[in-house]
This record gives structure tokens, sequence and C-alpha cells, in this order.
DNA sequence: CGAAGAAGTGAAACGTGGTTCAATCCTAGC
DNA sequence: GCTAGGATTGAACCACGTTTCACTTCTTCG
């Protein structure tokens, strides 16, 4: 019985697989999920197109695994960035707000792939597993800032959506690789420096409500 | 010559494409845009395929005009509740909210295609022009609440439009076909009613503080 | 080396809708 | 009724990516 796996082709499989994966991701990033076609994945990595299907059952499944990649690769830096403000439920969401925009503004693409690109269903759904994630995790700060008087009562679950909502909403424009936005000519810090303000006026109590903090002039 | 065009003709005609655009408009409000296929379309208003194409240029366009009239429909009906509830911003933003949100209640299909439901970029940029009006309503009522101390002294541009987006995502999970909402289980009125709370803390001044630290941006 | 069988290839088949167009049906005016 | 020319039909066509699969190349081990 000759041929047995071995350490070696097993190594080259997982890199073969890692290279598929990476070609998608930076196609991905570059051009959106429709730009990651078969044939241009293929390509990018000097390999057939056949190949692809021993790796990947079909190529929505090898879209939603770069989708998993890519959106927790952000969603961990959230939470880094988010953790790193300490415990104090205001500093925790300024951090949030700043990590999260501050990073879509960098990576206008991949964030607008992530966030709002039309994607096949199975995709949609890897999708709506992150947005949970972040609202969830906004619900968090929220929910021990209203514990200690820094936010109003109110409706978390709602609240969390809304707040992710409006964040996400005051990028599109910014994001949309065929912009509208209204918000043109401002400055990217002026924006995310008005989400901040906004995203705290919406969330504190309004006799105590006060200013945000890091409020660079511009 | 024999054939001339005539007002039997004429209104026959227009009354074709307008059996046509209803029977598309039917189709997306039962089942999205996808779901409306020239097939469909032709079958539904019994007759051939090829019709449509005399009568229309291409899918898009017919898409795009049927996107038009419902989304034009909807906003007139926005635009009037919040006219009907009088000068007052406080009153006018309350029933613009209600009114937008009970009828994409109401209507989840239809307002899931409208707002979320990915779509041909021609009827994209359809939808970008209705969302700018949307914005655009909110600022102005936003606009006259700073005037009269209502509101908040603040970016005008951007809580429009993040107030858009509170509202809309706070709608997404209950519109969407495949719905995963975090807020399950809620009455759609508790639901309403927090997201016109959640508005009005964004929008308005804290009560007792006087304005906050970064000044409006045009 | 040679056999067993996995890895890899890429051209052709497929699926899905939109779109066309030659053929046919109608209508208006004589 | 007849004709010119518009209205209507629907099967064939096309576009375009995805997926398959018969074939070739490579790897392992006795």
């Amino acid at each position: 019985m000759p041929y047995r796996e071995t350490e070696a082709t097993r190594r080259r499989a997982e890199e073969r697989r890692a290279n598929l994966l990476r070609a998608a991701r930076d196609l991905v990033a570059r051009h959106g999920f429709a730009g990651a076609k078969i044939t241009a994945i293929a390509e990018t990595c000097g390999t057939s197109v056949g190949l692809v299907y021993t790796y990947f059952d079909n190529r929505d499944e090898l879209l939603a695994t770069v989708f998993r990649e890519s959106a927790s690769h952000e969603l961990a830096a959230v939470r880094a960035g988010t953790a790193a403000a300490g415990p104090a439920p205001r500093e925790r969401l300024d951090a949030f707000i700043r990590t999260f925009a501050g990073r879509a503004l960098r990576g206008r693409q991949l964030a607008w792939s992530l966030l709002f690109e039309p994607v096949s269903p199975l995709v949609e759904a890897e999708r709506l597993t992150y947005r949970r994630a972040y609202v969830d995790l906004a619900e968090s700060i929220l929910r021990d800032g209203i514990a200690d008087n820094t936010f109003a009562q109110q409706n978390v679950g709602l609240s969390g959506a809304a707040t992710i909502g409006a964040i996400s909403e005051s990028l599109v424009g910014r994001l949309n690789p065929v912009g509208y936005d209204g918000l043109d000519g401002l400055d990217d810090t002026v924006i995310v420096d008005d989400i901040v303000v906004y995203c705290f006026r919406a969330l504190s109590a309004p006799s105590t409500s006060p200013a945000p903090t890091r409020q660079e002039t511009p």
C-alpha cells in the first residue's frame, strides 16, 4: 500500500488551503465579495480552478469562511480596543466607537464588504452573527453603564441595535465605493467625533449627560 | 397609410404598461425584487415575456421604476404623517418615527425590499435618493428643533443619518424574511415606543447642562 | 523502480435568467 | 376586405460564473 498521508503532505495541503483563503481575502479586501471569483482566486495563487473544489465544497462556503476570518479579526480588534480603555463604561464606549469607526474608515472596501455589500444568503447568515456580536458588545457596555449611572435606564437590546445602526449609517456614505454621502467634505476625524457625541447623547441620562472624552480640536 | 396611433391605442398601451408595473409591484411586495423575474411579471399579467421589452428597455429599468413608485408612495405617506402632527418639532419627530416604523412593520416584505434587499446598482442608486430624502426630512425637523431649543446644538447632517440608521437597524431584525432579531418576543408597539425614546434622547439637549463641547458643524 | 492512489488540471457542461427577433396577430383607414 | 405598419409572441440565444470529471502528475513505500 504505497502512498500514505504524511506530515509533509498534510502540511502542504494546509498551506494550499491557507493560500487559497489568503488569495480570496485579498480579493475581497480589494474588490469585494463579488470580485472574488473562483477563476480569479485560482489565478491569484497560481493554481487551477478545479483545485479550489478539493478544498472547498463550493464558492459560498469558501466566501463564508473568508467572511468569518475577516470579521472575527475585526471583531477581535474592536474588542481589544474596547478592553484597552479600562473598566469604565464611558471610556469603553468611546473606545468602542473610535476603534470600530476608525478601522472601518481605514479599510473602506473591506469594511463595506463586511457591513453592507450584497452577498449570498450563506454569507449573510455569517454577517448576522457578527452584527449580533457587536450589538452584544455594545449592550454589555451599556448594561454596566446603566448600573453605575453613566447611562440612562433604557431598553438595552434596542439601544444596542440602534447604536450600531447609528454608527453604521453614519459611515455608509464614506464606505460605499459609489458614494452618496450627505457628509461629503467633512474630515474623517470630525465625523468620528460627532458619532461619539451622538451616541453618548443617545445613551446618557439627560440630567447627567457629561461631555464625551478625547475631544481634540479640528 | 393605414394604422395611425389613436386615442384608443395610446390608452391601451398605457394600460398595458401600468399593468406590467402593477404586476411587478405586487411581486416585489410579496417576494422582493429578486422574485420579480421577467417571466413571472409577464405571466402575472398574462402577456408574453417579449412584450415587457416593448415597454421597458430592460429589467433594471423596470425595477428602478417600480422602486421609485413604491418608495415615493412611502415617502409621501411619511411626509403626510409628519406634517399632520403640526409645526412643533417634538410632535413632528414623534410622528415621523411612528409613521415610518409603523408602515414598515405593517408591510414588512416591502419595507425590507425598499430598505435592505440586495439590488442592482441602478436600483441601489434609486434607494440612495430616497434614503437621502428621509435624512433630509429628519434634518429639517432637527434644524427647527434646534432653533426653538427642543433639540441640542449638533451636527445636523450626521445626526440625521445616524437617526435614520438607528431607526432602520432597530427594525431590520423584524423585517428580514430570515430574521436574526435580538429583539424577539417584544411587541411591535413596545419597539416603536422605545425607538422614539432613543431618538429623542439622542437629539435632545440635556435638560439642565448646556450644549456639549463640540459645537455644530455645518 | 513500480504500483497504488492522492493531488492537481482545465476544458467542457451546467444553471439561471435576461434579452432578442423572425413570425404572427391586430388595428386603423381606405 | 385589404394593406401598412405597429403590437405581441415565445422559443432560441446569450452571458457568465460555477461546477464537474476524465485525464495527467506527483508522492509514498515495498
